[in-house]
RNA sequence: GGGGAGAUACCAAAGUGGCCAACUGGGGCAGACUGUAAAUCUGUUGUCUGAAGACUUCGUAGGUUCGAAUCCUGCUCUCCCCA
């Protein structure tokens, strides 16, 4: 059989952590975690990551290996990922990959374009350049450095004119010409059952999940990583809101329901992401038997 | 039984004679996205339509008016206060 990456993409609060343990076990391979939240240790609750006895089951890759201090990237991701992937496919020539992080996904399915590091500083320059000046000091600056990318980017999306201009200005070539837009070739073939339930239900779950955070401790969790609320990682549904409410900017009702409208919306942005995906073969997440089924006979093929 | 307040689109809620198919928020639906991505940003949401536009809406039945979600009357319902 040709070593294979089965990927279950998802949106959150489907069930994946569930099912990909149940599939793991049955094709005795392991688990890698796409999950950009999940990969810091100190965020476990509030990325409803898999606990201990879950991860005794099943041996889990990339999750809780981070610090939310540590510097991290998609493309980082890529490169471990693709560094790991041969040690597992010599244990077992199928390795599951499942989580909600789409960027993540298709970084290692499809690959990322090779761009230089950028200078910290050069990203604060623009950072501050769009505090001062707002969006159309950045228009303008775009429009001089890379009018490529400036006639065809979202022109009302700050981040999306800041990593462009940085990246022109710490390798002083346009942005634009780095991007390719062209799949790499993995050595490994890929098959994808995507993870789906009726909206109400899957809004069900997450209303219920979001309880039960809150059971297992996500206001102390976050009361715990207050000190760290500026970084990147803590810029997390879940996180947010309830800083806010330590604030005294919220009520922690507010919180919590907020908590589960942000959810829920990112649970649409991930289906809406892989809706294009026409490689994505659906199913019911209710319906572990027939994802299974179909894993193993798409195995076979 | 008496007095008062109110009934607006999926929900909440503004509008109180023409600028109203109706602010705003929620929810829904849809979209963008190449190292911050659980981020960041956008569209749409009465019906028909590609669009222009047409048509039907603001509890209900009438009325006033050139013109009504807005004014008047009856009715129905809801809430509050007094009994």
């Amino acid at each position: 059989m040709k070593n294979t990456l089965v990927v279950l993409p998802g949106p959150t609060g489907v069930g994946k952590t569930d099912i990909a343990i149940e599939l793991a076990l049955r094709l005795g391979c392991s688990i890698i975690s796409c999950d950009s939240r999940q990969f810091y240790r100190e965020m476990r609750i509030g990325t409803a990551a898999p606990d201990d006895e879950q991860l005794s089951r099943v041996k889990h890759h990339f999750t809780g290996f981070l610090s939310v201090t540590d510097y991290y990237s998609v493309s980082l991701f890529e490169r471990d990922v693709l560094a790991l992937l041969p040690a597992l496919f010599a244990e077992n020539p199928v390795v599951v990959m499942t989580g909600g992080s789409m960027l993540y996904m298709d970084a290692v399915c499809r690959g990322m374009d090779d761009i230089p590091d950028t200078d910290p500083a050069v990203r604060q320059k623009y950072l501050d350049m769009y505090r001062t000046d707002g969006i159309a000091g950045l228009r303008l600056a775009l429009k001089m450095l890379d009018p490529g990318y400036y006639s065809r980017v979202d022109l009302r999306n700050p981040r999306r004119l800041m990593r462009a201009l940085e990246i022109t200005e710490s390798t002083g070539r346009p942005y634009s010409t780095y991007l390719t837009s062209t799949a790499r070739e993995r050595d490994f073939r890929i098959i994808r059952a995507g993870l789906t339930r009726e909206r109400s239900e899957l809004y069900r779950r997450i209303e219920l999940r979001v309880q039960d955070m809150l059971r297992k401790g996500l206001e102390e969790e976050a009361a715990s990583l207050i000190a760290y609320r500026g970084l990147n990682a803590l810029n997390t549904v879940g996180y947010r809101e309830m800083f806010s409410y330590f604030d005294g900017a919220i009520t922690r009702e507010q919180a919590v329901s907020l908590i589960g409208r942000n959810t829920r919306r990112y649970a649409r942005k991930q289906l809406t992401w892989w809706n294009r995906d026409s490689e994505i073969n659906w199913f019911d997440a209710s319906d572990t038997g027939t994802i299974i089924s179909w894993t193993e006979s798409a195995l076979k093929l």
